[in-house]
Order: structure tokens, then sequence, then C-alpha cells
DNA sequence: ATAAATAATTTACATCTGTAAACGCAGGAG
DNA sequence: CTCCTGCGTTTACAGATGTAAATTATTTAT
């Protein structure tokens, strides 16, 4: 389906507020964006029309206005995100970056826990180093 | 200092192969480059320019060209750029996007034992649950 | 009904990105 | 010494992004 969804940083604030309420008009969702940032109402409904224009969001007219509701799952979009970020960087390299993440993330005990299972179970199967994928039919050490 | 680095996705590409080589000429990159991307060499001449623009890369004439080297350590770079996609998602959702990323990647034994080491540790402090900062002031569940 | 408020649509515009051709110069081939 | 060739520099140009004013259509209070 829709997989090569691009959201921008700045688009990526207005569908964090509509994943939250599921379901908004623009108003609110201007209101609640102008506690967080210094956006004027016009920025924030050119970056609605443009997460419609993409189908991220719908607009279903009611009244006056619209309703806006995500086009699109909220961990899915992150995942994808995450995908895009981790391809741009040596494969050799992952292991130390999720470090780093995790490091300074607050994860509740249940991450915690799933995050340690699934790491267990990937063990066995893991290599003794990964190679790094920068250069094609080259090792490097990177 | 040079906190506020932004590599652009075709950068990274370029980045990756000085990284590897540590020094290097365009001529080797252009070279290297083609065997993975359809890149024309002025494109790549163009990203390298940017790149040494953006103080990424140092340009060390020799002769009738330049070395390149990296100004910005890797790991640095790519713990920046992780924790920009990561502000980017809802903090409640930190945990599951890295079980998403986890489950992709290659992992060594060694990153393997890392992050375990770095989870046990964490765990103590860990929350029941991780409250979602999407909206300001208010909890919502996203 | 009219005016005031509001929501959406249109237009704007500078900067960043991806992608590259064209141009100019220095050094090696002949 | 002259021409080709590879490298860097300049210029280009469309589409994406951040940011927003202006305009238009619609409602609702008076």
């Amino acid at each position: 389906m829709n997989s090569d969804l691009e959201i921008t940083p700045a688009e990526w604030q207005v569908m964090r507020v509509v994943w939250s309420l599921r379901q908004t008009t623009s108003s609110q969702i201007i209101e609640i964006l102008q506690q967080k940032v210094e956006w004027k109402p016009a920025t924030i409904k050119t970056l609605l029309r443009r997460l419609v224009d993409k189908e991220a969001l719908s607009a279903t007219r009611q009244g006056r206005g619209f309703i806006y509701e995500p086009l699109v799952p909220e961990q899915q979009t992150m995942d994808q995100a995450a995908d895009n970020l981790f391809n741009n960087i040596c494969e050799r390299h992952v292991g130390s970056t999720l470090e780093h993440v995790i490091n300074n993330a607050t994860l509740s005990k249940d991450d915690i826990a799933s995050l340690q299972k699934l790491l267990a179970s990937k063990v066995a199967n893991s290599p003794d180093n990964v190679k790094c994928n920068c250069i094609p039919h080259m090792q490097m050490k990177c």
C-alpha cells in the first residue's frame, strides 16, 4: 500500500496531535500546537493540507470545517522512519547507535522486558561481528 | 562545537565512503559510489562541495585535486541523527520502535551483550509506563 | 440582514535537496 | 609546445520544506 510516506519533522508535530486525539479539528490542533511551537495558524493549516495531500490524514467535512483523522498507524509510521534512518548508517554501527538511543531513552519496565526477550532470542543466530556495508565488494573496517 | 550538523540521505552515502577510507580523493569516491548508486560524477562533486561547506569534510589540496577527510566522527554523527529521529516520535513509543529496529538489524554477539547489560542497568530506575509527550499539559494515551 | 469571526484555499517566498550540465584550468601524452 | 583529460568551480533547475500573508467562503451573534 502506502509504504513510501514521507513525514517531515514539522509534519510530525501535527501528526502526533492527531494521533493523540484520534479525531479532531484544525482549531483544536492549532490551539494545542501553539503551546509547543511558535507557529502561526496559517502554518499549521499548510501542514494539514500537505498531510491530507499525501494521504497521511483524512479530512471529513463537518459543518464549517473538517474533522481530521489519521490514515496511517502511528507505530507503522515510526517504524518506517526508523528504517529510513538506519538504512543511511553503516550496519556495523547499528548496535552502538542503538546503545546511544537506549541510554538516553525513557523505557518502561515492560519495554525493557520485551527488548531483553528479543535480544535473548537473537543471540543464537548472531554473528561474531557485523560487516561494514559502506563500500561494495570490499570489506572495510570503517 | 558543531552540534547542529545536518547530513542529508544523499550526503550520507558520500560520508560513509570517506569514513571507510578515512582519507581519499574525489575520483575514488566517485568510482566507489557508482557501484552503489546511479549518480553522475557531477552529482557527487556537488555533494562533496556541500559537505565541505558544512564542515563535515576537509579538503586538502594535493596536486591537481584534494584529499578529503572526515571532520566529524562517524559514531557521533549517527547518534545525532538517531536523536533527531527519536525526538520526533512519541516517547511512549520509543520502546516499540527500538524493538522493530532490533528485530530487523544484524547485531553481533558483542552488540547484543552490550545492549543486554545496558538494559539490565536501566531496569531498576525505569517507570512502569512512559507518558505520552505529544500534547503539552495533558496526559493522552495516544 | 449585517457585521464579525472563523475555517479553508490560494499565493508567496526563501532555503534545502537531488541531480546534473557547462566551464575553466592544470598536468600528462605525444 | 599543444591538446586532451580529469578535477574543481559555477550555474541550473525542479521539487520539498518551513513559514506565513492574503483572499474567499461560511457562520453566527446582534
